[in-house]
DNA sequence: CTATACGTGAAAATGATTATCATCTAATAT
DNA sequence: ATATTAGATGATAATCATTTTCACGTATAG
């Protein structure tokens, strides 16, 4: 991932490092807010607008997935930076990747009855977490 | 629909039934600055606050499907108030209902994989529309 | 008709994200 | 190692959709 930034003149700081490392050594689908906390832990001067920018330039290089939402921050997966289907939980806001098989034949039919052009997709499926169900029925 | 609003202690006034048509009416999934319009070429006086409110009171009935986008607004279905797919286009931002069919086996396979108690879904196909298409290739 | 909640209009507040700008620094050449 | 410079950072302001506030208006019940 470090050799996708190398490629254009962007310059490897610790602060765009330790980003980096974050996003793709976490499973959790963390927010902006979650990054910034966690790069502020090795780099405590680190700026919000550094992690939004950092986080923007992985975007737009494909490293990294952005899951928005319409209320509460956005999400971000560094580890499957493709479409696939996510699980978000409405109580505890975590996100999960379900193993599930691909959904291309669904998209070329979809593509094919509409005549859409697509290029891209989104899935989630909303619910609620073993772990809460659990706090629920206690 | 205007049944649904009588049960509670809602009063019918006449921007509320007017916002109730146009999102009954339409098919192309109004952004609240488009239903605003609308409403206004009858209720000139109509204030944008009153669209969200009437809108939100919608949803929570379940009366209109709420498209939540990280960026740019929200965009509303008063036809179809539950979850299916849809094909967003990304150059003009029309948003079409596909035929397609159900995904309750989908559902039904990731619920007891994951253990989620699913309460709901969404299903966005991001890409041309036909008519951005001609545009393209003219 | 009167009374009373509920609804409305206007404006301010909110919250996530983006833009601005002076300063800093990683990368490269000397 | 030093100088150069284009890109990066930190702090802050701006943006934009949406929500909240509050004084006033009005639909509905009696
Ligand atoms: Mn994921
Ligand atoms: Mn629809
Ligand atoms: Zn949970
Ligand atoms: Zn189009």
């Amino acid at each position: 991932m470090i050799e996708a930034l190398r490629g254009q003149n962007f310059r490897l700081t610790p602060q765009r490092l330790e980003i980096l490392r974050i996003l793709a050594s976490s499973r959790e689908h963390p927010s902006v807010e979650q990054v910034f906390e966690e790069v502020r832990r090795r780099f405590p001067t680190t700026s919000l607008a550094t992690v939004y920018r950092n986080i923007l330039k992985l975007k737009e290089l494909g490293q990294v997935l952005e899951l928005g939402f319409a209320e509460g921050g956005n999400r971000y997966d560094g580890n499957r930076p493709f479409p696939h289907p996510h699980m978000v939980c409405i109580r505890c806001r975590k996100i999960m990747d379900p193993d599930v098989e691909n959904l291309e034949n669904l998209t070329e039919r979809i593509a094919s009855s509409t005549g859409f052009k697509i290029v891209n997709h989104r899935l989630d499926f909303f619910g609620i977490c073993p772990r809460c169900q659990e706090a629920d029925s206690a």
